[in-house]
DNA sequence: ACCTTTGCATACTCCGAGTATGTCCTGTCA
DNA sequence: TGACAGGACATACTCGGAGTATGCAAAGGT
């Protein structure tokens, strides 16, 4: 069972890190979350964590961008088969929400992000992904309405917090289905308002 | 200089202790804050701290109440003298970004609010300040609009989202103003395609 | 077969949140 | 006006969790 190999023990080793820090970030937060706990619940010690991820900080910063990467892969999937650029816009938006649908999801990616890694890092993270995604997004659908060289670049930022509230407006539901119709209506008037000069 | 009556002695030194902590909040964010270092700002000890504020989280909620009464005056105030709606709303928008160019309100209202004290509570002090000023605004405009019962509840929340992103943006901008006015321009518009049904 | 490096554990230090306790001041009632 | 009850604040703790130092065993090169 045990890897022989030295990068297969790291892998599988930050993997189960990995996996444990998110069930118990997303689950606790951020700050009731100990790395002792972390660590058990991967079957490890804290020498075991600390020798892979500098500080608590990083270990969570790595969760984080393994969320933002779901997400990113996520849009791209669900996106691609969109040919009109609004639709894929409207398409977007409910897979977001989709994934705000957990809470774990929304309490790394929201709530605690911005807290832990500061403003600059987590946008600068979601620049790569799905902040990106959504830029280019509306940049097509700005082209498809007549404005070819629109500056997408703020409208992407509001649209995207305003998604990011969306999704936070998930949380006190009690049917998440009639939840998501209702709040997912909305955005997408939002962002297709938004989109169209 | 000090205080005869107790009600008085507790209103200052409450206040000292809200003045420091809005400080240093503000500045350090609120896990780089310890509550020593609140007391020492404010001339006390640890122990006043805790005699008036059962937790560090309770401190910090006052603060972020402050803020947020804070806002919702700012509001009223700039927007009594605004007849029409619409033109109410735009200039709710100026309002609240030229707050969030103070980095400390940021850093409180924005960044660890949220974290700090769960998204539930953060929205239900909200909804009776901010929030609900927003969403009588917007059903004033709905009505000037055309539609008189629409629901506002949900697009009040995610142009509440959009504005608070908005806010950030003004974060990394090397001049103020004119950061301002481009982010206000696009916040402008999307609050107004949303207001109109 | 050595020797170095790497993965991980154990045993610490240190800081900060929260608690217990003591002291002084204030307001009340005789 | 003088004792006493309660509130305001300080000092002295405890305790948990982040980060560090050190030790040891398994890998991998020579």
């Amino acid at each position: 069972m045990s890897p022989r190999t030295q990068a297969a023990r790291t892998e599988a080793t930050t993997g189960q890190l990995l996996t444990a820090a998110r069930e118990l970030f997303g689950r606790d937060g951020y700050t009731a979350t100990s790395i002792d706990a972390v660590a058990a619940a991967a079957g490890l010690t804290k020498g075991a964590a600390y020798h892979h991820f500098t500080t608590k900080g990083a270990l969570f910063r790595a969760v984080f961008v393994g969320e933002q990467d779901r997400v990113a892969a996520e849009l791209t999937r669900t996106t691609a088969e969109q040919t009109d650029p609004f639709a894929a816009l409207r398409r977007g938006c409910r897979t977001f929400l989709e994934l705000c649908l957990d809470p774990a999801f929304r309490q790394i990616a929201l709530l605690d992000g911005p807290a832990v890694l500061g403003w600059q890092e987590v946008r600068s993270i979601q620049s790569e992904r799905a902040l990106r995604l959504l830029a280019d997004g509306m940049l097509v659908a700005a082209a498809a309405a007549g404005e070819p060289d629109a500056d997408v670049s703020a409208r992407s930022h509001l649209a995207f917090g305003a998604l990011c509230e969306a999704g936070m407006l998930l949380a006190r539901a009690d049917d998440p289905d009639t939840a998501l119709l209702a709040v997912l209506t909305e955005a997408e008037r939002l962002v297709d308002a938004l989109a169209r000069p």
